[in-house]
DNA sequence: TAATGCCCTAGCCGAAAGGATAGGTTTTTT
DNA sequence: AAAAAACCTATCCTTTCGGCTAGGGCATTA
């Protein structure tokens, strides 16, 4: 089997080589950007599996996945992603690609991945699907009501305490209340440390 | 030697366990999270090098990296980051940290940088400090001066503009004037906003 | 030398934020 | 049925923010 994968982080690609191939039957391929990956599809078709880093120079969105598939030589190219969300993911599936695979995955799945993809198969995480569906899991969202949460949401964005009740079709002193009291669970003394929280432990 | 890795991303994890391990006489400990990896110092002291992603649940910017020194039995610790910049690793040295590891390096330079580090020198990527000297350091960082940046670095911690000023031994008026040509430049329209943006964009 | 850009100070103003308190409804739990 | 919790509205108050104008000092550059 050969696969081809794509990543500007020389640190993950050298290690993910080595680590690929110890586990054997895996010939791997490496580039460090878009353009080096399209060039190497052409020329060392057929790849039995591409995987491209979302955030890797010449990638510009799902562009970069789009022009991968579009190319002959590379029936399945699945995205690795270390940030992205699962709206990403989801609209990478549309797009056409064989899978989505977070950094956060142990390596041992990941080589499972390959072969379950090379083979044709859809490939995402079942806690990166499920996980983000029902948001009750974060050590923070747990204590906050939900409609705290759309307010911590609001924050996060920049809102002002006014444009987050129009939001929500509430009243400006509403809003200000479930702030005050939002602050004093996460521990924040203004909008902008509440939104640094937030935002640190990967909600929204 | 003993090190450890702290990283949120299983997938660099344990590649990159895998690799350093087989580079041989290194043994490695990992953690997914600042918390799990300051109880594993407190555990397992000493530690002869900590390695801590700058991107990672908890490190909330340099506050991690402080907490990580002012514990007994991690007398080296260095950041790794896939995204930070230039401004960062500066910071991250006056902190006090060992070195700062671009995710862009290649794997076999960074076990020799894991040695050299945790002989006690500080190490940083040549190509790193050089290759950008002052333009090309960051879009944004780019259109700021000196001054504004500082007053940026008070906006992502969640400061009031007196405490701003008071760290900074200017009046508060000065700051408010930084504060608000630096929200033209960023395009923010409000310091959560800035906050956020800075952030994003990888700087602090 | 003049011009420019950056930095600092300082006043003014209206708007927003943050805190406290009081009282209302609905839903869920006991 | 009673109690608790969550949600909503409201008013009062003080502080902070954000925007504005008008200066002066200091360095680099034209």
């Amino acid at each position: 089997m050969k696969i081809l994968i794509a990543d500007d982080h020389d640190l993950l690609r050298d290690t993910l080589v080595a680590f690929v191939e110890a586990a054997g039957g895996i010939e791997t391929h490496t580039a460090p950007d878009l353009d080096s990956a399209l060039a190497l599809i052409e020329r060392e078709a057929p790849f039995d599996l591409v995987l491209l880093d979302y955030n890797m120079p010449g990638m510009n969105g799902l562009n970069g996945l789009r022009k991968a598939l579009a190319q002959k030589g590379a029936p399945h190219v699945a995205l690795i992603s270390g940030e992205a969300s699962r709206a990403v993911a989801e609209a990478a599936l549309d797009a056409g690609a064989s899978g989505f695979v977070p950094k956060t995955l142990p390596a041992k799945s990941l080589v499972n991945a390959i072969r379950f993809m090379a083979a044709g198969e859809q490939y995402v995480p079942p806690e990166f699907m499920a996980g983000a569906v029902e948001p009750a899991d974060h050590p923070l969202a747990r204590s906050l009501t939900a409609r705290e949460m759309q307010v911590l949401q609001g924050l996060t964005e920049g809102k002002s305490n006014k444009e987050i009740a129009r939001d929500l079709n509430l009243s400006e002193p509403t809003i200000k209340l479930h702030v005050r009291t939002l602050y004093r669970k996460i521990g924040a003394s203004n909008r902008t440390q509440a939104a640094l929280i937030a935002r640190e432990q990967g909600l929204f």
